[in-house]
DNA sequence: CGATTCTTTGAAAACAGTCAATCTGTGTGG
DNA sequence: CCACACAGATTGACTGTTTTCAAAGAATCG
């Protein structure tokens, strides 16, 4: 399971072995199943989280308890929820698995010791951390300037490495229509 | 106009005299007139910019010539175009001033030879990222899960500060609707 | 004061949402 | 292995909201 982490870390940065290993020390290992929670509303979360392999969403549930889909990961994706891993609040986000997943997690602190002790470490997650921003600052725009269908074109473009692993119920919830209206959506689109 | 970073930095840091003036030896002062631009589409944007006085806004415009206001930044607040200044690729956002305004230009190369240098600069700079990064992350979770009348009641809310240096029109065009709209909701929440 | 821009209002059309029923495919237990 | 149950996806009819277009009414700036 770490090895899918190491070729990761081999693919974007040069570690010395004293510094793959102590990075390796600091992991933490944990395979979730289908549907079962990473993190649950409520929770604070204290990690840095890396997919080693499957597929997982992060959500919120509304007042009317409907899902809204905040983001999906696959394989070589790192997710979590940052606002309660720097506040120490209550996370008011889900996080669950898609399918039979396994992930990587590193304590925060220790965490932040390794990116101040690595100094290429630490800049590859700053890296990480600035393209983030920017997808999601071009989600907000795709969001207010594409019509639904331009959305979920869009999208199965953008994400086409894992689009059929995703139920289309989600995919909807990720887009912000109704999984009736992305349905019809692909009818017509299916039609061109 | 160095004295409003100056006292920004005091609250948030505590520097040298020589980290101090290292800094601002790197500044670049910029005073644009209300409706001038500070990027148009299509130039490469190369600064980390802090505003210093007035009021500035980002936004894209659609294959139908209509704006998308993507955010709002006041005295204090950092703005730019962070995927063209990673990137070196020609910008997709305009940024233009909404009144008269003061700005402190850094360009991106001596603004990271100033992270690197000094720390405990870096490491507010690193802050204040991720806190955008939250900031979007809850924008995406507002604009899907709240109806028209809720994001704005919200808008007004976190941006009391300056909702009313703002014309209706460009808090329309940040929530997603049309100003028709946005007038009306107003009309309903004003009977409350 | 006049011109321009911003905001409001109205009516009709387009669009997405809701609710309910049906269809499909998957997985489980008999 | 089959039958059944269940979750996900589709379809139809209806409702409600938002957009569009057009026009009139404020507000602002030179």
């Amino acid at each position: 399971m770490y090895d899918v982490f190491q070729q990761y870390l081999n693919n974007k940065i040069t570690l010395t072995d004293e510094e793959a290993f102590q990075i390796r020390q600091c992991a933490l290992f944990k395979k979730i199943r289908k549907r079962q929670y990473l993190l649950q509303e409520g929770d604070v979360w204290r990690y840095d989280a890396f997919i080693a392999r499957g597929c997982i969403r992060s959500y919120s549930i509304d007042e009317n308890g409907v899902e809204h889909v905040i983001g999906f990961g696959i394989e070589n994706w790192w997710i979590g929820d940052r606002e309660s891993l720097l506040s120490g609040q209550p996370s008011r986000f889900n996080i669950d698995a898609v399918e039979d997943s396994e992930v990587i997690l590193f304590t925060h602190t220790k965490f932040e010791e390794l990116c101040a002790s690595i100094p290429v470490f630490g800049h590859m997650i700053n890296q990480i951390l600035q393209r983030s921003f920017i997808a999601s600052q071009n989600r907000i725009q795709a969001a207010l300037s594409n019509t639904a269908e331009e959305k979920y074109l869009a999208f199965i473009e953008k994400y086409s490495a894992f689009v059929n692993r995703l139920p289309l119920s989600m995919i909807a919830s990720y887009l912000g229509i109704t999984p009736e209206t992305l349905s019809r959506i692909r009818k017509t689109v299916g039609r061109k």
